[in-house]
DNA sequence: GTATTCGGATACAGTATTGTATCTACATAC
DNA sequence: GTATGTAGATACAATACTGTATCCGAATAC
Protein backbone atom coordinates (compact mmCIF):
# COMPACT_ATOMS: atom_id res chain seq x y z
CA UNK A 1 0.00 0.00 0.00
CA UNK A 2 0.73 3.46 -0.29
CA UNK A 3 2.68 2.59 -3.43
CA UNK A 4 4.32 5.78 -3.90
CA UNK A 5 4.15 7.36 -7.76
CA UNK A 6 7.47 6.32 -9.38
CA UNK A 7 9.04 6.46 -12.36
CA UNK A 8 8.40 3.02 -14.22
CA UNK A 9 12.00 2.34 -14.13
CA UNK A 10 12.34 2.80 -10.67
CA UNK A 11 9.52 1.10 -9.96
CA UNK A 12 10.43 -1.87 -11.77
CA UNK A 13 13.74 -1.73 -9.66
CA UNK A 14 11.84 -1.96 -6.90
CA UNK A 15 10.14 -4.80 -7.89
CA UNK A 16 13.01 -6.52 -8.81
CA UNK A 17 15.04 -5.28 -5.41
CA UNK A 18 12.07 -7.08 -3.14
CA UNK A 19 11.78 -9.97 -5.84
CA UNK A 20 15.50 -11.06 -4.99
CA UNK A 21 14.73 -9.63 -1.22
CA UNK A 22 11.93 -12.23 -0.86
CA UNK A 23 14.13 -15.27 -2.71
CA UNK A 24 17.10 -14.70 -0.67
CA UNK A 25 15.31 -15.75 2.81
CA UNK A 26 12.64 -18.27 0.96
CA UNK A 27 15.31 -19.94 -0.86
CA UNK A 28 17.44 -19.89 2.11
CA UNK A 29 14.50 -21.52 4.48
CA UNK A 30 13.28 -24.18 1.88
CA UNK A 31 16.10 -24.45 -0.46
CA UNK A 32 16.09 -23.37 -4.43
CA UNK A 33 14.08 -26.21 -5.89
CA UNK A 34 11.48 -26.18 -2.98
CA UNK A 35 11.09 -22.36 -3.34
CA UNK A 36 8.71 -22.12 -6.32
CA UNK A 37 8.46 -19.22 -8.29
CA UNK A 38 4.89 -18.78 -6.62
CA UNK A 39 6.31 -18.54 -3.22
CA UNK A 40 8.58 -15.56 -4.18
CA UNK A 41 6.64 -13.39 -6.13
CA UNK A 42 3.96 -13.84 -3.66
CA UNK A 43 6.34 -13.14 -0.58
CA UNK A 44 7.44 -10.27 -1.99
CA UNK A 45 4.06 -9.02 -2.72
CA UNK A 46 3.32 -9.85 -6.30
CA UNK A 47 2.50 -12.81 -9.20
CA UNK A 48 4.24 -14.93 -11.06
CA UNK A 49 3.74 -12.23 -13.48
CA UNK A 50 6.13 -9.87 -12.39
CA UNK A 51 8.51 -12.41 -11.74
CA UNK A 52 8.17 -13.60 -15.43
CA UNK A 53 8.31 -10.04 -16.34
CA UNK A 54 11.31 -9.56 -14.47
CA UNK A 55 13.71 -12.92 -15.01
CA UNK A 56 13.72 -15.70 -17.10
CA UNK A 57 13.92 -18.17 -14.78
CA UNK A 58 14.60 -18.89 -11.44
CA UNK A 59 18.00 -20.10 -11.93
CA UNK A 60 18.72 -16.63 -13.21
CA UNK A 61 17.16 -14.65 -10.59
CA UNK A 62 19.42 -16.88 -7.96
CA UNK A 63 22.42 -16.05 -10.52
CA UNK A 64 21.32 -12.53 -9.59
CA UNK A 65 20.91 -13.24 -6.30
CA UNK A 66 24.43 -14.43 -5.28
CA UNK A 67 25.84 -11.30 -7.21
CA UNK A 68 24.13 -9.00 -5.16
CA UNK A 69 25.46 -10.90 -2.28
CA UNK A 70 28.98 -10.68 -3.67
CA UNK A 71 28.97 -7.26 -4.57
CA UNK A 72 27.94 -6.50 -0.59
CA UNK A 73 30.96 -8.14 0.79
CA UNK A 74 33.19 -7.36 -1.57
CA UNK A 75 32.52 -3.41 -0.76
CA UNK A 76 32.89 -4.49 3.28
CA UNK A 77 36.21 -5.35 3.25
CA UNK A 78 37.59 -3.55 0.39
CA UNK A 79 37.08 -0.58 2.65
CA UNK A 80 39.26 -2.28 5.06
CA UNK A 81 42.63 -2.16 2.83
CA UNK A 82 43.32 1.63 3.69
CA UNK A 83 46.92 2.55 4.64
CA UNK A 84 45.07 4.99 7.21
CA UNK A 85 43.49 2.38 9.33
CA UNK A 86 45.70 1.00 12.00
CA UNK A 87 46.32 -2.70 11.69
CA UNK A 88 44.44 -3.24 15.13
CA UNK A 89 41.35 -1.51 13.74
CA UNK A 90 41.68 -3.60 10.69
CA UNK A 91 42.31 -6.77 12.99
CA UNK A 92 39.42 -5.90 14.88
CA UNK A 93 37.04 -5.05 11.50
CA UNK A 94 37.79 -8.12 9.63
CA UNK A 95 36.78 -10.25 13.17
CA UNK A 96 33.60 -8.17 13.34
CA UNK A 97 32.67 -8.72 9.40
CA UNK A 98 33.52 -12.42 9.54
CA UNK A 99 31.46 -12.91 12.76
CA UNK A 100 28.63 -10.89 11.24
CA UNK A 101 28.62 -13.74 8.44
CA UNK A 102 28.45 -16.50 11.04
CA UNK A 103 25.10 -14.61 11.94
CA UNK A 104 24.20 -13.88 8.82
CA UNK A 105 22.92 -17.57 7.56
CA UNK A 106 20.83 -16.62 4.48
CA UNK A 107 23.65 -16.11 2.96
CA UNK A 108 25.27 -18.83 3.60
CA UNK A 109 22.70 -21.23 3.53
CA UNK A 110 22.41 -20.03 -0.53
CA UNK A 111 26.01 -19.93 -1.27
CA UNK A 112 26.10 -23.67 -0.20
CA UNK A 113 23.28 -24.49 -2.25
CA UNK A 114 25.00 -22.90 -5.48
CA UNK A 115 27.53 -24.86 -4.18
CA UNK A 116 25.91 -28.00 -4.85
CA UNK A 117 24.02 -26.91 -7.48
CA UNK A 118 27.59 -25.69 -9.24
CA UNK A 119 28.53 -29.16 -9.07
CA UNK A 120 25.41 -30.51 -10.94
CA UNK A 121 25.26 -28.22 -13.51
CA UNK A 122 28.20 -27.31 -15.82
CA UNK A 123 27.04 -24.50 -17.07
CA UNK A 124 25.76 -22.98 -13.62
CA UNK A 125 29.19 -23.50 -12.12
CA UNK A 126 30.77 -21.70 -14.76
CA UNK A 127 28.82 -18.68 -14.10
CA UNK A 128 29.56 -19.46 -10.26
CA UNK A 129 33.08 -20.16 -10.22
CA UNK A 130 33.30 -16.53 -12.43
CA UNK A 131 31.70 -14.99 -8.85
CA UNK A 132 33.76 -17.50 -6.16
CA UNK A 133 37.46 -16.80 -8.00
CA UNK A 134 36.86 -13.03 -7.78
CA UNK A 135 35.72 -13.77 -4.27
CA UNK A 136 38.89 -15.46 -3.36
CA UNK A 137 41.23 -13.19 -5.38
CA UNK A 138 39.50 -9.92 -3.10
CA UNK A 139 40.11 -12.30 0.00
CA UNK A 140 43.95 -12.82 -1.08
CA UNK A 141 44.36 -9.44 -1.79
CA UNK A 142 43.56 -8.47 1.33
CA UNK A 143 45.73 -11.33 2.83
CA UNK A 144 48.41 -9.60 0.37
CA UNK A 145 47.83 -6.47 1.87
CA UNK A 146 47.68 -7.88 5.51
CA UNK A 147 51.14 -9.34 5.56
CA UNK A 148 52.45 -6.50 4.01
CA UNK A 149 51.81 -3.70 6.65
CA UNK A 150 53.08 -6.51 9.30
CA UNK A 151 55.85 -6.72 6.97
CA UNK A 152 56.10 -10.57 6.89
CA UNK A 153 56.55 -12.33 3.89
CA UNK A 154 54.16 -15.28 3.44
CA UNK A 155 55.12 -18.82 2.97
CA UNK A 156 51.94 -19.74 1.35
CA UNK A 157 50.68 -17.84 -1.61
CA UNK A 158 47.95 -14.99 -0.71
CA UNK A 159 45.58 -17.69 -3.18
CA UNK A 160 46.07 -20.72 -1.61
CA UNK A 161 45.83 -18.92 1.59
CA UNK A 162 42.65 -17.37 0.44
CA UNK A 163 41.01 -20.89 -0.81
CA UNK A 164 41.81 -22.75 2.58
CA UNK A 165 40.28 -20.31 4.24
CA UNK A 166 36.93 -20.31 2.23
CA UNK A 167 36.87 -23.44 2.65
CA UNK A 168 37.42 -24.00 6.55
CA UNK A 169 35.36 -20.79 7.23
CA UNK A 170 32.25 -23.13 4.87
CA UNK A 171 33.04 -25.94 6.39
CA UNK A 172 32.92 -24.56 9.82
CA UNK A 173 29.79 -22.83 9.40
CA UNK A 174 27.90 -25.47 7.65
CA UNK A 175 29.03 -27.40 11.06
CA UNK A 176 27.15 -24.74 13.07
CA UNK A 177 23.75 -24.56 10.82
CA UNK A 178 23.26 -28.34 10.87
CA UNK A 179 24.86 -29.03 14.81
CA UNK A 180 24.84 -25.47 16.41
CA UNK A 181 24.78 -27.92 19.71
CA UNK A 182 28.33 -29.03 19.01
CA UNK A 183 29.70 -26.26 16.69
CA UNK A 184 29.11 -23.52 19.13
CA UNK A 185 30.42 -19.84 18.06
CA UNK A 186 33.59 -20.56 20.28
CA UNK A 187 34.20 -23.14 19.04
CA UNK A 188 33.96 -22.20 15.28
CA UNK A 189 36.30 -19.32 16.35
CA UNK A 190 39.20 -22.03 17.79
CA UNK A 191 38.88 -23.90 14.75
CA UNK A 192 39.34 -20.76 12.88
CA UNK A 193 41.84 -19.27 15.35
CA UNK A 194 44.21 -22.72 14.89
CA UNK A 195 44.44 -22.00 11.73
CA UNK A 196 45.01 -18.86 11.41
CA UNK A 197 47.46 -18.80 13.76
CA UNK A 198 49.95 -21.75 12.25
CA UNK A 199 50.02 -19.70 8.95
CA UNK A 200 50.74 -16.48 10.61
CA UNK A 201 53.36 -19.06 12.95
CA UNK A 202 54.60 -20.75 9.40
CA UNK A 203 55.06 -17.13 8.17
CA UNK A 204 56.98 -15.27 10.79
CA UNK A 205 59.61 -18.70 10.63
CA UNK A 206 60.58 -17.38 7.13
CA UNK A 207 59.78 -13.71 6.99
CA UNK A 208 61.97 -10.92 8.52
CA UNK A 209 60.64 -11.72 11.77
CA UNK A 210 59.50 -8.54 12.43
CA UNK A 211 57.12 -8.74 15.39
CA UNK A 212 54.29 -9.86 14.46
CA UNK A 213 52.60 -11.69 17.43
CA UNK A 214 49.17 -13.21 16.76
CA UNK A 215 48.51 -10.93 13.92
CA UNK A 216 45.65 -12.34 12.38
CA UNK A 217 44.39 -14.65 15.30
CA UNK A 218 40.46 -13.47 14.86
CA UNK B 1 16.53 -61.35 -15.49
CA UNK B 2 17.38 -64.49 -13.56
CA UNK B 3 15.80 -62.90 -10.56
CA UNK B 4 16.89 -66.02 -8.61
CA UNK B 5 14.35 -67.85 -6.27
CA UNK B 6 15.14 -65.92 -3.30
CA UNK B 7 13.12 -66.49 0.42
CA UNK B 8 10.76 -63.43 1.20
CA UNK B 9 12.71 -61.74 3.22
CA UNK B 10 16.27 -62.07 1.32
CA UNK B 11 14.17 -60.76 -1.71
CA UNK B 12 12.79 -58.10 0.48
CA UNK B 13 16.68 -56.91 1.69
CA UNK B 14 17.47 -57.22 -2.20
CA UNK B 15 14.90 -54.39 -3.39
CA UNK B 16 15.66 -52.18 -0.23
CA UNK B 17 19.33 -52.63 -1.06
CA UNK B 18 18.63 -51.53 -4.78
CA UNK B 19 16.32 -48.91 -3.91
CA UNK B 20 19.48 -47.55 -1.88
CA UNK B 21 21.81 -47.70 -4.24
CA UNK B 22 19.69 -45.81 -6.85
CA UNK B 23 18.92 -43.00 -4.50
CA UNK B 24 22.22 -42.83 -3.96
CA UNK B 25 23.14 -41.78 -7.25
CA UNK B 26 20.30 -39.99 -8.14
CA UNK B 27 20.03 -37.84 -4.87
CA UNK B 28 24.10 -37.39 -5.41
CA UNK B 29 22.72 -35.93 -9.12
CA UNK B 30 19.79 -34.39 -9.07
CA UNK B 31 19.56 -33.38 -5.57
CA UNK B 32 17.30 -35.00 -2.50
CA UNK B 33 14.05 -32.96 -3.80
CA UNK B 34 14.78 -33.03 -7.61
CA UNK B 35 15.10 -36.55 -7.07
CA UNK B 36 11.57 -38.57 -7.04
CA UNK B 37 10.45 -41.14 -5.66
CA UNK B 38 9.60 -42.54 -9.33
CA UNK B 39 12.76 -41.91 -10.78
CA UNK B 40 14.52 -43.50 -8.09
CA UNK B 41 12.00 -46.75 -7.98
CA UNK B 42 12.31 -46.94 -11.56
CA UNK B 43 16.58 -46.40 -11.53
CA UNK B 44 16.19 -50.06 -9.02
CA UNK B 45 14.46 -51.41 -11.46
CA UNK B 46 10.82 -51.21 -9.60
CA UNK B 47 7.75 -48.79 -9.56
CA UNK B 48 6.71 -46.73 -6.93
CA UNK B 49 4.73 -49.33 -5.50
CA UNK B 50 7.92 -51.08 -4.23
CA UNK B 51 9.33 -48.02 -2.95
CA UNK B 52 6.38 -46.98 -0.50
CA UNK B 53 6.36 -51.00 0.60
CA UNK B 54 9.55 -50.47 1.62
CA UNK B 55 10.02 -47.25 2.98
CA UNK B 56 7.22 -44.29 4.76
CA UNK B 57 8.86 -41.60 2.95
CA UNK B 58 12.10 -40.02 0.63
CA UNK B 59 13.29 -38.78 3.75
CA UNK B 60 12.94 -42.02 5.38
CA UNK B 61 14.80 -43.55 2.91
CA UNK B 62 17.33 -40.77 3.12
CA UNK B 63 18.02 -41.35 6.81
CA UNK B 64 18.59 -44.84 6.02
CA UNK B 65 20.92 -43.78 3.65
CA UNK B 66 23.08 -41.85 5.79
CA UNK B 67 23.02 -43.94 8.16
CA UNK B 68 24.27 -47.22 5.55
CA UNK B 69 26.79 -44.73 4.20
CA UNK B 70 28.18 -44.19 7.65
CA UNK B 71 28.57 -47.49 8.61
CA UNK B 72 30.57 -48.16 5.65
CA UNK B 73 33.16 -45.56 6.65
CA UNK B 74 32.98 -46.23 10.31
CA UNK B 75 34.46 -49.83 9.81
CA UNK B 76 37.41 -48.58 7.74
CA UNK B 77 38.85 -46.45 10.06
CA UNK B 78 37.92 -48.52 12.90
CA UNK B 79 39.91 -51.38 11.81
CA UNK B 80 42.58 -48.95 11.94
CA UNK B 81 42.88 -48.52 15.92
CA UNK B 82 45.12 -51.71 16.12
CA UNK B 83 47.78 -52.25 17.98
CA UNK B 84 49.23 -54.41 15.96
CA UNK B 85 49.56 -52.41 13.37
CA UNK B 86 52.72 -50.24 12.36
CA UNK B 87 52.60 -45.90 12.71
CA UNK B 88 53.30 -45.81 9.52
CA UNK B 89 50.77 -48.10 7.88
CA UNK B 90 48.19 -46.26 10.18
CA UNK B 91 49.05 -42.76 8.93
CA UNK B 92 49.15 -43.92 5.68
CA UNK B 93 46.16 -46.34 5.55
CA UNK B 94 44.48 -43.41 7.02
CA UNK B 95 45.44 -41.25 4.09
CA UNK B 96 44.05 -43.89 1.59
CA UNK B 97 41.12 -43.57 3.53
CA UNK B 98 41.27 -39.79 2.99
CA UNK B 99 41.86 -40.23 -0.81
CA UNK B 100 39.31 -42.36 -1.18
CA UNK B 101 36.58 -39.97 0.37
CA UNK B 102 37.81 -37.51 -1.88
CA UNK B 103 37.38 -39.04 -4.45
CA UNK B 104 33.78 -40.58 -3.55
CA UNK B 105 31.21 -37.73 -4.62
CA UNK B 106 28.61 -39.36 -4.39
CA UNK B 107 28.82 -39.66 -0.33
CA UNK B 108 29.88 -36.78 0.22
CA UNK B 109 27.27 -34.63 -1.83
CA UNK B 110 24.01 -36.39 -0.20
CA UNK B 111 26.08 -35.54 3.51
CA UNK B 112 26.03 -31.95 2.30
CA UNK B 113 22.75 -32.10 1.59
CA UNK B 114 22.07 -33.51 4.19
CA UNK B 115 23.41 -30.79 6.22
CA UNK B 116 21.45 -28.07 4.56
CA UNK B 117 18.35 -30.12 5.38
CA UNK B 118 19.32 -30.17 8.91
CA UNK B 119 19.68 -26.60 9.07
CA UNK B 120 16.21 -26.11 7.47
CA UNK B 121 14.17 -29.05 9.71
CA UNK B 122 14.19 -29.80 13.38
CA UNK B 123 13.20 -33.14 13.07
CA UNK B 124 15.75 -34.04 10.36
CA UNK B 125 18.30 -32.44 12.41
CA UNK B 126 18.07 -34.43 15.92
CA UNK B 127 18.17 -37.38 13.61
CA UNK B 128 21.15 -36.33 11.49
CA UNK B 129 23.32 -35.31 14.38
CA UNK B 130 22.92 -38.30 16.29
CA UNK B 131 25.04 -39.97 13.36
CA UNK B 132 27.16 -37.01 12.70
CA UNK B 133 28.24 -37.05 16.50
CA UNK B 134 28.98 -40.65 16.26
CA UNK B 135 31.22 -40.36 13.23
CA UNK B 136 32.68 -37.30 15.31
CA UNK B 137 33.22 -39.79 18.48
CA UNK B 138 34.84 -41.56 15.84
CA UNK B 139 37.34 -39.85 14.75
CA UNK B 140 37.79 -38.38 18.02
CA UNK B 141 38.75 -42.05 19.25
CA UNK B 142 40.91 -42.51 16.36
CA UNK B 143 42.41 -38.79 16.86
CA UNK B 144 43.18 -39.96 20.65
CA UNK B 145 44.55 -43.16 19.69
CA UNK B 146 46.67 -42.28 17.49
CA UNK B 147 48.27 -39.24 19.87
CA UNK B 148 49.07 -42.34 22.58
CA UNK B 149 50.34 -44.35 20.07
CA UNK B 150 52.64 -41.42 18.98
CA UNK B 151 52.69 -40.83 22.80
CA UNK B 152 51.61 -36.95 22.64
CA UNK B 153 49.31 -35.22 25.07
CA UNK B 154 46.84 -32.87 22.53
CA UNK B 155 46.69 -29.66 23.33
CA UNK B 156 43.16 -29.67 22.59
CA UNK B 157 40.34 -31.36 23.18
CA UNK B 158 40.31 -34.44 20.37
CA UNK B 159 36.66 -33.74 20.26
CA UNK B 160 37.05 -30.60 19.32
CA UNK B 161 40.16 -31.26 16.64
CA UNK B 162 37.88 -33.68 15.27
CA UNK B 163 35.14 -31.11 14.90
CA UNK B 164 37.67 -29.00 13.00
CA UNK B 165 39.09 -31.70 11.29
CA UNK B 166 35.46 -32.34 9.85
CA UNK B 167 34.58 -29.25 9.06
CA UNK B 168 38.10 -28.34 6.82
CA UNK B 169 37.45 -31.61 4.78
CA UNK B 170 33.82 -30.72 4.17
CA UNK B 171 35.12 -26.76 3.11
CA UNK B 172 37.58 -28.62 0.69
CA UNK B 173 35.41 -30.87 -0.24
CA UNK B 174 32.85 -28.89 -1.65
CA UNK B 175 34.88 -26.40 -3.30
CA UNK B 176 36.41 -29.12 -5.07
CA UNK B 177 32.76 -30.17 -6.49
CA UNK B 178 31.98 -26.80 -7.51
CA UNK B 179 35.35 -25.43 -8.49
CA UNK B 180 37.31 -28.25 -9.58
CA UNK B 181 39.63 -26.12 -11.62
CA UNK B 182 40.74 -23.88 -8.49
CA UNK B 183 40.44 -26.93 -5.58
CA UNK B 184 42.38 -29.17 -7.05
CA UNK B 185 43.39 -32.26 -5.07
CA UNK B 186 46.82 -31.71 -4.36
CA UNK B 187 45.21 -27.63 -3.67
CA UNK B 188 43.11 -29.93 -1.07
CA UNK B 189 45.92 -32.12 0.42
CA UNK B 190 48.10 -28.95 0.91
CA UNK B 191 44.90 -27.13 2.80
CA UNK B 192 44.67 -30.25 4.85
CA UNK B 193 48.23 -30.71 6.06
CA UNK B 194 48.53 -26.89 7.16
CA UNK B 195 45.68 -27.90 9.46
CA UNK B 196 47.23 -31.04 10.70
CA UNK B 197 50.74 -30.22 10.87
CA UNK B 198 50.22 -27.05 12.87
CA UNK B 199 47.97 -29.41 15.35
CA UNK B 200 51.01 -31.91 15.30
CA UNK B 201 53.12 -28.88 15.74
CA UNK B 202 51.61 -27.84 18.57
CA UNK B 203 50.74 -30.74 20.51
CA UNK B 204 54.84 -31.42 20.33
CA UNK B 205 55.30 -28.15 21.75
CA UNK B 206 53.84 -29.39 24.73
CA UNK B 207 53.63 -33.10 24.62
CA UNK B 208 56.60 -35.26 25.97
CA UNK B 209 58.79 -33.91 23.22
CA UNK B 210 58.50 -37.62 22.15
CA UNK B 211 59.92 -38.18 18.46
CA UNK B 212 56.98 -37.34 16.77
CA UNK B 213 58.18 -35.98 13.34
CA UNK B 214 55.40 -34.65 11.06
CA UNK B 215 53.15 -37.39 12.22
CA UNK B 216 49.90 -36.99 10.67
CA UNK B 217 50.85 -35.13 7.77
CA UNK B 218 48.48 -36.71 4.90
C1' DG C 1 -2.06 -79.40 -2.71
C1' DT C 2 -4.59 -75.68 -0.55
C1' DA C 3 -4.85 -71.50 2.09
C1' DT C 4 -2.62 -67.48 3.42
C1' DT C 5 0.45 -63.76 3.48
C1' DC C 6 2.94 -60.17 1.68
C1' DG C 7 6.11 -57.82 -1.78
C1' DG C 8 5.57 -55.24 -5.48
C1' DA C 9 2.60 -53.52 -9.67
C1' DT C 10 -1.21 -50.82 -11.29
C1' DA C 11 -4.70 -47.43 -11.09
C1' DC C 12 -6.46 -43.29 -9.31
C1' DA C 13 -7.22 -38.79 -7.09
C1' DG C 14 -5.49 -34.61 -5.66
C1' DT C 15 -2.23 -31.02 -5.65
C1' DA C 16 1.79 -28.17 -6.99
C1' DT C 17 4.51 -26.13 -10.40
C1' DT C 18 6.01 -24.20 -14.64
C1' DG C 19 5.62 -21.36 -18.65
C1' DT C 20 2.95 -18.87 -21.86
C1' DA C 21 -0.69 -16.11 -23.57
C1' DT C 22 -3.69 -12.53 -22.79
C1' DC C 23 -5.45 -8.55 -20.38
C1' DT C 24 -5.39 -4.12 -17.59
C1' DA C 25 -3.74 0.05 -15.72
C1' DC C 26 -0.59 3.46 -15.19
C1' DA C 27 3.59 6.04 -16.67
C1' DT C 28 5.47 8.26 -20.61
C1' DA C 29 5.39 10.77 -25.06
C1' DC C 30 3.14 13.98 -27.90
C1' DG D 1 -6.03 15.81 -23.36
C1' DT D 2 -5.04 11.22 -26.46
C1' DA D 3 -2.07 7.49 -27.91
C1' DT D 4 1.19 4.00 -26.64
C1' DG D 5 4.10 0.92 -24.43
C1' DT D 6 5.29 -1.70 -20.63
C1' DA D 7 4.95 -3.69 -15.69
C1' DG D 8 2.52 -6.70 -13.58
C1' DA D 9 -2.14 -9.49 -12.97
C1' DT D 10 -5.01 -13.11 -14.56
C1' DA D 11 -6.15 -17.17 -17.02
C1' DC D 12 -4.92 -21.36 -19.06
C1' DA D 13 -2.64 -25.69 -20.50
C1' DA D 14 0.52 -29.17 -19.67
C1' DT D 15 3.15 -31.82 -16.70
C1' DA D 16 5.12 -33.86 -12.48
C1' DC D 17 4.73 -35.59 -8.01
C1' DT D 18 2.79 -37.68 -3.90
C1' DG D 19 0.19 -40.95 -1.44
C1' DT D 20 -3.32 -44.34 -1.19
C1' DA D 21 -6.20 -47.98 -2.53
C1' DT D 22 -6.53 -52.07 -4.94
C1' DC D 23 -4.82 -56.04 -7.31
C1' DC D 24 -1.71 -59.96 -8.67
C1' DG D 25 1.58 -63.56 -8.08
C1' DA D 26 4.87 -66.00 -5.75
C1' DA D 27 6.74 -67.63 -1.24
C1' DT D 28 5.40 -69.69 3.07
C1' DA D 29 2.59 -72.59 6.32
C1' DC D 30 -0.07 -76.53 6.99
Amino acid sequence: MSRKRLSREDSRDQTTQRLLDAAQKLIARKGLSAASVEDIAAAAGYTRGAFYSNFNSKGDLFIELLRRDHAKAHAALDALRDDALSLDHIQARTRDIYAGLYRDNESFMNWTEARMLAARDTKFRAKLNALIAEKRAEIAGFIEYFYRRVGVTPAVPPEALAMGFMSLFEGVKLSMLSSPADMTADAAEAVLAVFLDSIIQVARQQGPQQHARRAATG
